[in-house]
DNA sequence: GAAACCTTCGAAACCCTTTTCGGGAACTCT
DNA sequence: AGAGTTCCCGAAAAGGGTTTCGAAGGTTTC
């Protein structure tokens, strides 16, 4: 069945329309985009024409003479998407959908890669570039030698004249505390993840900026480790043993807390009346699931996505305002579930 | 600082490399695509002058004559990119990197905004669209009056004459079980998910038909409400209430089966001792990190984008392939763990 | 020496749309 | 009637590359 039947080919173009309707392409052209001087009955008669053979123009032909594209490239070298995601929305988004589209590319960590994805994404003659990382650790500039503007989102830039936004994992890190210090605690662990991320370091000043303006002391040492559920369980553990008062962990990061829920659960502390903990990232499938749900840091990443695609929006106008480049650390926000205080 | 500089252009045209080289534009032209006759002294001229200045061929021109683009448009209405993702990798994989460009749109499950990105795709002139759902429920077909081949992708489109390719769920349901009985396992229990999802009934059939191929009886009902932990854990306690004697429960979902194990533990289950457990989508972050891990069945969903572009490709070719229309299930993995095999 | 042939290069058409500029027709004013 | 306006419309160029075809020049053959 189907076969023989050729394909549908492209909608007509302007010069076959303009045949139809009897006038020049010129003429049919200003008809439908409501330029220059066409009479009112010619313009309808075009523009009848054009609606019944489904005429659309080839934005490829537009966007050859008007030299912009409309279209952004997404550079990533975030595999599993969990931030370069959220962005996409939010650039759509910011864009509007339809009038800007979006090549994503996967770099897969990998420079050459990158590089070929780079050049193949400039010879499509994109109006700009928004790079994302998958840490918020700073990563190679492209340079300034390209001819079109780039930001990057999560990781920073690590040449501070290009434009980069990221959140701020700092502010982050106190948000944490002085949460758990309005829920009445004062001893207060903190299990975080692997430290050759700059995360972790940046939550962790934050948690140490919190601690001292409330005039307290961590309980023991940042813990350092990995970003997994298996290291929350077995820090906990070893928290609790040398610490056994506290009263509250921040985790760095939703998965760790998963593990440190776990292993107070095993324990028979109670959450969150003998422990208050809270995680970080706002991973709903792992707070929302937890047992209590788990309060979090969420780092707005659809919204950092929107920001980002402003910024590239602006610096891919006619007047790129200069001196905006810098490391942008974007609000983040606090998210309450049962970990932090009891349902009533 | 770096004001005043002007950003870079764009490279060079082939007219300019023409105009230094001495030569004329066709004879760049074919000098550098390697075309025509050209004398090798005046090949090497041109190359070496089109390296000097860097140029590289404009794809807008380029695409605007021979009618095809190099561009696919990849529409999804899978908000969180587990499914989008590996088949954008896969499609990226299979076409190779930087011959093809892929544009990313999210229709965040808006029939009319997806009418608007799909409008939008045409107007680029992408060389083919793939479809991608969150579901694998079929969706309504494109139609087939678009200019371009389109590959339905995880959801399927109802015309069985579209080409669908989606995991083939039964099998998957059937492998499950399949390695629980080889596992030694007899009285098995399921617990699945969203009764509206086509996948939970999929694979429900697919344990049934494992079951009765082994003479063997499921303990209850499969139980159906929801894709959570919450729900995992409320079902295993039912189960375990109403079919104290199971010693293996197979899952709908890792989410659903993490639910499961945190019964088990709390009820002094030993897993897999007691009670092997089974999850479905092999979603790394929750079987990797369970107590204990979390042996599961694998969709290959980046094999099904790398079939989706092949596919894609082969339909976008000179000989379409009649009939091979429909929908191909594609076969599922079984990744071992330790909830079903206890450690050695 | 002329005819036939080969090699190499360039002019021009083409893809599709937008925009500029000039010209023709109708109309108004003196 | 002739000059000056106004109103529409179309020819042409531009954007950057590819391809076809013909021409120029040199070489071989009879």
């Amino acid at each position: 069945m189907q076969q023989g039947q050729p394909s549908p080919t492209y909608p007509a173009t302007l010069s076959e329309v303009a045949k139809l309707a009897g006038v020049s392409v010129s003429t049919a052209s200003k008809a439908i985009n409501g330029r220059g001087d066409v009479a009112e009955e010619t313009r309808r008669r075009v523009v009848e024409t054009a609606d019944r053979i489904g005429f659309t123009p080839n934005q490829l032909a537009r966007s050859l003479l008007a030299g912009r594209t409309g279209t952004v490239g997404l550079l990533t070298s975030d595999l599993e998407g969990r931030f370069v995601l959220p962005i996409l929305m939010g650039a759509e988004d910011a864009f509007g959908a339809g009038q800007v589209n979006v090549f994503l590319c996967d770099a897969r960590g990998d420079a050459i890669r990158e590089q070929h994805q780079l050049k193949a994404l400039l010879n499509r003659r994109v109006d700009g570039i928004i790079v994302v990382g998958r840490q918020t650790d700073a990563r190679p500039s492209l340079g300034h030698s390209l001819p079109v503007p780039v930001v990057y989102a999560y990781a920073p830039s690590e040449d501070p004249s290009d434009v980069s936004l990221t959140p701020d994992n700092e502010a982050g890190g106190r948000l944490a505390i002085e949460h758990l210090i309005t829920c009445g605690r004062s001893r207060i662990g903190h299990i975080t993840g692997d430290p050759s991320y700059e995360a972790a370091h940046d939550r962790a000043r934050g948690v140490r900026q919190a601690l001292d303006a409330a005039g307290l002391e961590l309980r023991g040492e940042p813990m350092f480790s990995e970003w997994s559920e298996r290291w929350g369980r077995d820090a906990a553990a070893m928290l609790l043993d040398q610490h056994p008062d506290v009263d509250a962990i921040a985790c760095g990061s939703d998965q760790i807390a998963r593990g440190v829920l776990d292993t107070l659960r095993d324990l028979g502390r109670r959450v969150p009346e003998d422990v208050a903990v809270i995680g970080y990232d706002n991973w709903e499938v792992l707070t929302t699931n937890a047992r209590p749900e788990l309060t979090s840091i969420d780092a707005n990443l659809q919204q950092l996505g929107r920001e980002s695609a402003r910024a590239l929006f602006q610096a891919m106008g006619p007047s790129p305002a200069e001196g905006t480049g810098g490391v942008r650390h974007l609000p983040v926000r606090l998210v309450i579930r049962g970990s932090t205080i009891a349902r009533r």
